[in-house]
Parts: structure tokens; C-alpha cells; sequence
DNA sequence: GCCGGGCATTGATTTGAATCAAGCGCGTGT
DNA sequence: ACACGCGCTTGATTCAAATCAATGCCCGGC
């Protein structure tokens, strides 16, 4: 009880300067486009922070005062509308961009699946030191139609997959995840809850339920626990996936 | 039968230099970032297409060559699976870009809904422009942003709203799109058939029709003519598209 | 003016996923 | 060790939207 509900979300904070060599998603970051002596530039209006398991990063509708790059654990952006009802927007892996899709406000929640680092950048000094650093701006741009090409594909699969494929999708795309963080087994160990995947594919927690016990009775995949997926037949999957 | 089929969809193309100051899209599209001289560079390597209604302007898959802006008429942007199931990922009103959202290859199709102009710059060489016009650069990675915020809201209608909140949902958009353009009547002008507003809102025409039917009966909309609605309770549209 | 075709609307029926409702398994804290 | 609770799975039922099927309307060609 002596801990406020503040302390319970921010654990820590502290200047970022020096650290970033260090960093361990520095390859594949949006830093990752400039040399050192840029690198100082950026990480002189630096803060690392913290955020327990659950906790807000931002919210919907705030004022868009920071732009954050996620450097350890998982987030998940969302929206909500009046009577309760969530999509999940995106999940945001160590190395993503978080607070880059704004008109004038966060358009969307940003929170912790589990315990997370983040280093936060305040937005205008962002921006303005955008001018002096034209390899970063280029950077951000490509990460902006990537998360654009993304945002397409989900909205195929909301509007035109049954929940067979985007379960399929789903499962698929975490796998690429996985190859792209280094990781090529065919192990997939998913940090987010049922409800999460569901408001993320716009179903409901029941039917990703039936549909992993139907892939895991066809043959596709061994659930090793309810969040360790071991893909047995991944063309397979990529055929259900892309509707074959 | 003296045209070929390519000349059908290709009517005309002009050297664009010299025209940009009498652009009817000049004040909203990405070049309202320049000023003279540097809308000069810009206009050096851009060419004016023109397609006729249903012609396909890119497909998804081929190599991104161009970067387009369009200057009149209408774009819808597509994705198509295997089985034919289509989803319109949006549509592209005058003054908007076509071919931003890109992983080595377009995501998407675009195809004319009605008879389009397009200004057209070859990729390569405005993604080099951009390092000589900084503005243009920041220009690009608003639009980008802005596009993306779009999706998001997107993904909450295809994912959590019922197809009259997607309805209602689209017709309030319609609605903003055109006072963007400075048309602030409450009459609507859709440029688009059933068929693309179903693939659009992830459902079917004949829901589309049965669910305009049921905004006019409830007294929320007239119907001029399948093509042009009145809004006749602004307030009530909106927050049925928000779910209240 | 009349015919034909494309597009929209309306109606009847089916169906697949949401909802409602138990159970189960596992980790946590007492 | 035990009980509690949370998260996941499984089963039964409902219901909204897709599908299937006609009909109507408007425009363009003959």
C-alpha cells in the first residue's frame, strides 16, 4: 500500500545519453539509419522509461507530447468506442515506433502487455531536430508506409477472412515476427492473452478458442500451452491464411 | 476498333512544367509545401496522366515505378485474395497520393471510378528530390501519418462496428471529405457504386442497399437518386457511427 | 418508342459466428 | 496442502447478416 498507483506504472527513468550503443534493438530501430555523432544528437533529448505489465502508456485522445521508440517487452495499441467495445489496432514489437500516427491528438491507446522499456522522445524537439538529421526523417517515413502497408493487410483480413484465415494470419505474421527478431524456429510464444487476440482480429475470445483447437485437430499446430504455439505445417498455415 | 485497348485507358500525357500554378488540387495535395521555385524542380520530373473510368492505374504487386497525385476525379484502392473476395482498402479523393504505402512492391491496386487525371512522378527520382526539399520530405511523412490514423479508424469500423455504424460511419466521412473540398452543403455526391461501398465496409450490397433503406425510413438521410444523398440529421449519423 | 442490360432494391432462407452458460486447469496466495 | 480466481476451453442456443432469388428502375442503343 505504500506504493502509489503512479510508482506502480513508471518504475524508472533515466537520461538516455551513452546508452544507445548498447541498445538492443539499435539494429533495428529507427536509429539504426544514423552514425554516432547523430546518434548523441538524438539521444541528448532521450528518457528512458518503464511501464509495469497492464499499464498506460498513453491514451487515446491526449495530447501527442511524446514519440516512442519500444525497446523491451510487448504493446498493444487499441481503440475503443462508446459502449465498450475494443479493437486492437496493432501489436508493437522491441524495435517499433509507438505515437507516430497522429492528427492532433493519439488516435489511438497505447498500453503494456507486459513489463516494458521504452525511450521517449519529447515530440516537437523530435521534430524539429528532424531538419538537421534528413537520414532519420527519411527513416521515419519508411517506417510510416510500412506501418501503412500493414494497416492494409489488417484491414483485409478484418473485412474479408473468416476466422479460420485470420487465425491462420494471425499465427503466420507472428512467425515472420519471430524470424525478424533473429528467432527461426517454428516455436511461437505469444505474450498476449485470448481477449487480445480476438479484439485484434475482430472476433471474440470463443472462436480464436475453436479455431486453435481446430488447427491443432487438422494437424497445423501443437499447442504446447495456451501461449506456446509449435507450428507443425507452416505452407499450410500460409495457404489458410491467404484463403487457398 | 481503331484504338487499342491501351490507348483507352491512356488518353492523354503532357509535360506537367508550368501547369502546377493553375492545378485545381494546388492548395491541398502535397506540393501546398513548396514555394514557386521549388515547385519548379518538382513539376520538372512529373507528367500528367489521364485514365478513363475503370481503368487500373497500378496493380498490387508490380514494382513501385511512380508516385502519383491526383489531381480530378476518383481512385479506389484494392486488395483482391485468392478466391476473389476484394477488399477497397479506400478510396482517393482530388488532391490525394497514390503510392505511398509500399514494401518493395504497391500493396494494393488503384483503379478509376470515374474518369481520373493524375500527376505522376517517377519514385526514384522524387524520392531523391526529397533530399534537396526538406518541406516536400515533411509534407510526405504528415500525409503518411494522417493516412495512417485513416487506417486505424478503419480497422475499428471493420473490426467492432455493425454495418449500420459502418454505414452511418461512411456517410459522416463522405460528408467531411466534402467539406475538405469547400462543398459545405449537406447533399452528397458518391462517386462510387454499391458494389465498392460493400467491399469498402466489409459487407454486402444488399446489406449496403437494406441498411440506406432503413437510414431513410428512420428519417436520417434522403435518397435523391442512388447516387446522391441528403443528410437530413447530421447529429444522429454521427453518433450512430460512433455507437452511442 | 421499345428493348436490353446493368445496378439497386426487396424478399425468403440459410448459416456461421456471437452470445449464453458451464466446466476445467493451473498458478497464487494463504 | 488447499482453496480461490483467472483464463482458457467446450457445449448449447440465438440471431444477424450472408446467400439465394426475384423484381424494379433507369439509361443507352436500336
Amino acid at each position: 500500500m505504500q506504493t502509489s498507483a503512479q510508482s506502480m506504472s513508471t518504475i524508472r527513468l533515466v537520461p538516455r545519453a551513452g546508452l544507445c550503443q548498447a541498445c538492443q534493438v539499435r539494429g533495428i530501430a529507427a536509429c539504426a539509419s544514423l552514425d554516432d555523432g547523430d546518434l548523441q544528437r538524438l539521444a541528448a533529448i532521450a528518457t528512458q522509461k518503464e511501464y509495469a505489465a497492464e499499464a498506460t502508456i498513453f491514451e487515446q485522445g491526449d495530447e501527442p507530447s511524446f514519440i516512442y521508440n519500444l525497446t523491451e517487452g510487448h504493446v498493444r495499441l487499441t481503440k475503443t468506442l462508446a459502449n465498450g467495445r475494443r479493437q486492437i489496432i496493432g501489436f508493437v514489437y522491441p524495435g517499433g515506433m509507438l505515437g507516430l500516427a497522429v492528427h492532433g491528438a493519439y488516435v489511438c491507446s497505447a498500453e503494456a502487455i507486459g513489463p516494458v522499456k521504452l525511450c521517449r522522445f519529447p515530440r516537437p524537439r523530435l521534430l524539429s531536430l528532424l531538419d538537421e538529421l534528413p537520414s532519420l526523417k527519411t527513416r521515419l517515413l519508411d517506417i510510416a508506409a510500412d506501418e501503412l502497408g500493414d494497416a492494409q493487410e489488417q484491414m483485409l483480413l478484418l473485412g474479408r477472412k473468416t476466422p479460420l484465415e485470420r487465425v491462420a494470419s494471425f499465427l503466420w505474421r507472428q512467425h515472420q515476427e519471430a524470424i525478424r527478431c533473429g528467432d527461426s524456429t517454428l516455436s511461437i510464444d505469444l505474450p498476449m492473452k485470448r481477449a487480445d487476440i480476438a479484439d485484434y482480429l475482430g472476433t471474440t475470445i470463443e472462436t480464436v478458442s475453436r479455431t486453435f483447437t481446430k488447427l491443432r485437430a487438422d494437424g497445423l499446430i501443437k499447442l504446447e500451452h495456451a501461449n506456446k504455439v509449435i507450428i507443425l505445417d507452416l505452407d499450410g498455415l500460409e495457404e489458410l491464411a491467404e484463403g487457398l
